[in-house]
DNA sequence: GTAGACATTCCAGTACGGTGGAGGGTCAAG
DNA sequence: CTTGACCCTCCACCGTACTGGAATGTCTAC
C-alpha cells in the first residue's frame, strides 16, 4: 500500500510516517520503481504498535530502543518492563510536582483577595506574587 | 553590581540573565565605561519576581505581559489573577491526564506480570503493550 | 495533453527555557 | 607584563514530535 493509505488506515500524517521511518521506529519500506514507499501489512502491526507505547508514556527514542532489542535478541519483555517502571516512577514524580504547583497558586489566590492592589505599586512589581529568597527557590523549584 | 554578582545572589546563571534581558522580563541594565552590565537594587527585586512567578507556573511570556502592564498601567494585579486562574485550569487538566496514564502503566504491568515472553515471538514487537485500533486512538491519545 | 491528486527530497521552523562555544575585551593581583 | 578571572557579542544548539513549504516527479482520468 502506498504512504497516504497507510497513513488514513493509522491516523496519522505521511509527514509524521517518513519522520517515524527517519528516527527508526518504522522500518525502510520497498520501494515501487518510481521511488514510492510500498507498505506491507507489517508496517501497519508496527505502527499500531508505536503509537500504543506512546500512549504508554514512551518517547520515540525509547521505542527505537524497544525494536532494536526486539530485532537484536528476540522479546523485549523485561526491556519494556523496565521502561514502564522508570515511566511509572517519572509520572509519580511529575503529579507530585504538579500537585505541589496547584496548591501554590491556590494559595496565591486567596492571597489575592485579601489585598488591595491600591497598595501595590510600593514595591515590586505585583504584589500578589511575593518575592522568593535564595531558601525559598530551592524549596520550590521553578515547575515542570 | 556586576552580573557575576547577581547571578550567585538569585542562583541562576549569567547566560540565563541576559536571556531574560533578551526576552524582556529583566530590564536593560545600566553599562559601566567598559560596556560591563550594572545591576542596582531594583534588578534583584525584578529577578526574585520573576523567579516566583515561574514556580507558579508562568511561561517567560506571560511574565513579560505582567511586567509591561505593570510599566504601563500600574498594579497588574487583576491580570496576574487571571493568568492564576487559567494556569490552574490547566494544571488540572494535565494532572488528569498524568493520572491516567500513571494508570495506564499500572494496567500494563499487571499484564506484565501474567504473559509469557516465550510467547511474545508470535506476532507484535512486544505482547506486553498490545496494539492499538482507530478508536483506542481516539480513547487514550499519546500522553501529555 | 493536461489537470489535479498524489508522491519524492531536503531544509527550515514551531514551542520552551535556556546552554555552549568562538573570538575578543577588561580588570586586579603578583 | 603576564596570568587568570571575569565580561562582552553573536550564532548555534539541546530535546520533543512533528509540521510547512519549495522544487520536482508520477499516476490517473478525462
Amino acid at each position: 500500500m502506498r504512504i497516504g493509505t497507510l497513513a488514513q488506515l493509522a491516523d496519522v500524517t505521511t509527514k509524521a510516517l517518513r519522520f517515524y521511518e527517519q528516527v527508526g521506529v518504522l522500518p525502510e519500506p520497498a520501494r515501487s520503481p518510481s521511488g514510492y514507499r510500498d507498505y506491507d501489512e507489517t508496517a501497519l502491526a508496527r505502527l499500531r504498535f508505536v503509537r500504543a507505547a506512546q500512549a504508554a508514556g514512551l518517547t520515540l527514542a525509547e521505542i527505537v530502543q524497544i525494536v532494536a532489542v526486539r530485532e537484536a535478541q528476540g522479546p523485549p519483555c523485561g526491556h519494556v518492563v523496565l521502561l514502564l517502571d522508570r515511566h511509572a516512577v517519572e509520572l509519580d514524580h511529575r503529579i507530585a510536582a504538579l500537585v505541589t504547583a496547584r496548591a501554590d497558586i491556590e494559595r496565591l489566590r486567596e492571597r489575592a483577595a485579601e489585598l488591595d492592589p491600591a497598595n501595590c505599586a510600593a514595591d515590586g512589581v505585583c504584589h500578589v506574587i511575593p518575592a522568593r529568597t535564595g531558601k525559598d527557590a530551592e524549596a520550590t523549584p521553578p515547575a515542570d
